[in-house]
RNA sequence: GCCAUCCUAGCUCAGUUGGUAGAGCGGCACAUUCGUAACGUGCAGGUCAUCGGUUCAAUCCCGAUGGAUGGCUCCA
């Protein structure tokens, strides 16, 4: 029976993992071996890699050592007694963790010794492996990590573990990892026709197709209709610039690896953007302005280019070719905190159509300075700690479930963050608001004040779905790509029950089409259970079949995608029905 | 970029312990004209990711490159 909480007991299995590994391995070096959300994992470094065909013998060594009762102790000793346990030579990691100890001013050490592993660990630990369920228990993989998580230290080889207290919990895990699978936007991408990837163009660069091009622009258009009433106007801009611009705005020499280089005939360099912000403050550069104009608020929809590591692509949720609804507002500091609220105004209206804005569904990241390295952050520390007040204030008046975080804001200044969770738990950031006082001051952006003063103004960056790639990645997997009416590629698909019906369908669509909804007639060969079956693989929201009956009185027979069927409409009422969450 | 695994038809996947390959779905043709999740028959479609090496012979073994996946690091 065991008494020890589950996080204990993963802990616990992390040891019993290391002496498994010990047992194939004696010369291994370990690293650490923690618990885990939903299990644990130990870090190892063996003459001959291990690899996911040694799973299954490791997993079975742990179970077996599982049934031995193998009890674990507590000791604590000297730092030389430990060190005589974990010497340099065979334990150099451990050794460095004994240094790091010694260096926070620790003279005694926790020591856990279970059956004939010893471990440098502060525990707890169960008592007796017993209490360890061996059926709630699987090794799940291997994978690089660096020591420490320090790209410049070496690599060791992470084994992944997960252990529940019942066999049903884990069950419940690998049928949800399961589930995750079949919502993949990867999957669903690919099934529904929504982008592509060419190995010609290259890793991280999709193609979207129309379909997958139809849910941008609708999402766009979304946004679009949302912050109507708040000012914003569009404006576009090149896709290169002179490398000066980034020159001028720091980002030069922060993120130079990742720029982009394009050369023309002549011997000058122009790079591919990599935001937005530099060039739309040249815009606001562009003539004198009066104090009367602002806010100035400009937007766009247009795509960034970044060189990302290769081995960080993933679908779409991280690509190389990022198209963002990006906006900027130029606006004196006491217009911040209205302007900020305004933004999230529109963010909330945006993610609760998607039903998306729900408690617990989503969190908010008040992104500050690490005060620990403040070398990091451009601009000077008094307006810093202004900005990162008003941020946090607008949050906390808007009653958002947000957390400080340190470390995260951007170079230029603190920021809102939204996240939300994709299929299998990864958290994404989309929405955000970003405070700058830095840009604008490099740029030499100036504003004439009420008494002829000239003055900065602050530049606030926004995004409401913020990158269109990660945003369509969340959403799919969100939806399972079931899209809600307003979102869905096609809307409508008729089907006649045979080709007899086809000029009947056609003048359904004609009134379908009048009334903008996204419609088409499915007048193949097939049988009519195999195109109903067609348009719900492809989650249509709606089928509408025709046939003698329908006819008769100008009627449609409507089947739900989600709910089955829904009974017999006329066509005008089906669309007075869709209408409204039809846009 | 690093570690590990992987790449066979448009998709999902068999297969060959080295003798140049198959299925289902999808596509096309014919047939069918059907009442709420798969009608039937036939055909087309692959230098087995690419390049190089070993070999009498490579899709299979080795190497490099590209791409994908799971992590690590990074993310303006």
């Amino acid at each position: 029976m065991s008494h020890t909480s589950i996080d204990t007991q993963r802990h616990s299995a992390a040891h019993l993992l290391a002496t498994a590994v010990l047992q194939l391995h004696p010369e291994a070096k370990l690293g650490v071996g923690p618990a885990v959300d939903n299990g644990f994992y130990y870090d190892f470094e063996t003459a001959e890699p291990l690899t996911d065909a040694h799973l299954k013998d490791i997993e079975k060594r742990m179970k077996k050592l599982i049934g031995r009762d193998v009890i674990f102790e507590h000791r604590e000793l000297s730092l030389d007694e430990a060190r005589a346990i974990f010497p340099q030579n065979t334990q150099p990691y451990k050794a460095e963790l004994l240094d790091d100890l010694a260096a926070e001013g620790e003279t005694v050490v926790g020591i856990y010794t279970s059956g004939d592993f010893t471990d440098l660990c502060k525990g707890p630990h169960v008592r007796s492996s017993k209490e360890i369920n061996p059926d709630a228990l699987k090794l799940m993989r291997v994978a690089g990590a660096y020591w420490k998580s320090d790209e410049t230290r070496p690599q060791l080889t992470r084994v992944y573990g997960v252990l529940f207290a019942t066999k049903e919990e884990l069950d419940a895990h690998l049928h949800m990892l399961e589930e995750a699978k079949k919502r993949d936007h990867r999957k669903l991408g690919k099934e529904l026709d929504l982008f592509t990837f060419s190995d010609l163009v290259g890793a991280g660069l999709p193609l979207f197709t129309p379909k997958g091009t139809l849910l941008r622009d609708l999402i766009v258009e979304k946004i679009h209709g949302l912050q109507k009433k708040y000012g914003y106007q569009k404006v576009t801009i090149p896709h290169i610039t002179k490398r000066d611009l980034y020159q001028t705005s720091g980002h030069w020499e922060k993120f130079g690896d990742e720029l982009f280089k394009v050369k023309g005939q002549s011997d000058q360099e122009f790079v591919m953007k990599p935001m937005n912000c530099p060039h739309h403050t040249q815009i606001f550069a562009g003539h004198k302005r009066s104090y009367r104009e602002l806010p100035l608020r400009l937007m766009e929809t247009t795509t960034v280019y970044r060189d990302e590591q290769a081995g960080e692509l993933l679908g779409l949720s991280r690509v190389r070719a990022i198209s963002q609804d990006d906006g900027h507002v130029f606006c004196t500091t006491e217009q911040v905190a209205a302007e900020v609220s305004g933004i999230i105004d529109v963010i909330r209206a945006f993610y609760t159509s998607l039903g998306m804005f729900e408690e617990g569904k989503y969190w908010v990241s008040v992104s500050v300075r690490d005060p620990k390295t403040p070398e990091k952050y451009l601009g000077d520390a008094t307006r810093w700690d202004d900005a990162e007040h008003i941020l946090e204030d607008i949050a906390r008046k808007e009653h958002l479930p947000y957390t400080r975080v340190e470390g995260e804001a951007a170079f230029y200044g603190p920021k809102i963050d939204f996240m939300f969770k994709d299929a299998i738990g990864r958290e994404w950031q989309l929405a955000t608001a970003q405070l700058d006082f830095v840009m604008p001051e490099r740029f030499a952006l100036r504003y004439t004040d009420a008494s002829g003063e000239e003055q900065t103004p602050v530049m606030i960056h926004r995004a409401i779905a913020g990158s269109l790639e990660r945003f369509l990645s969340v959403i799919i997997e969100h939806f399972a790509g079931a899209f809600p009416l307003w979102l869905a590629p096609t809307q409508v698909v008729i089907i006649p029950v045979s080709e007899k019906f086809a000029d009947y369908a056609e003048s359904v669509r004609a009134q379908l089409e009048a009334a903008d909804l996204r419609v088409t007639v499915n007048n193949q060969s097939d049988t009519l259970g195999k195109r109903i079956r067609t348009a719900q693989k492809e989650k249509i929201p709606y089928m509408l079949i025709v046939g003698e009956k329908e006819i008769a009185d100008s009627t449609v027979s409507v089947r739900s995608r989600d709910d089955g069927d829904a009974g017999v409409y006329t066509v005008t009422s089906f669309i007075a029905t869709i209408q409204d969450r039809a846009q």
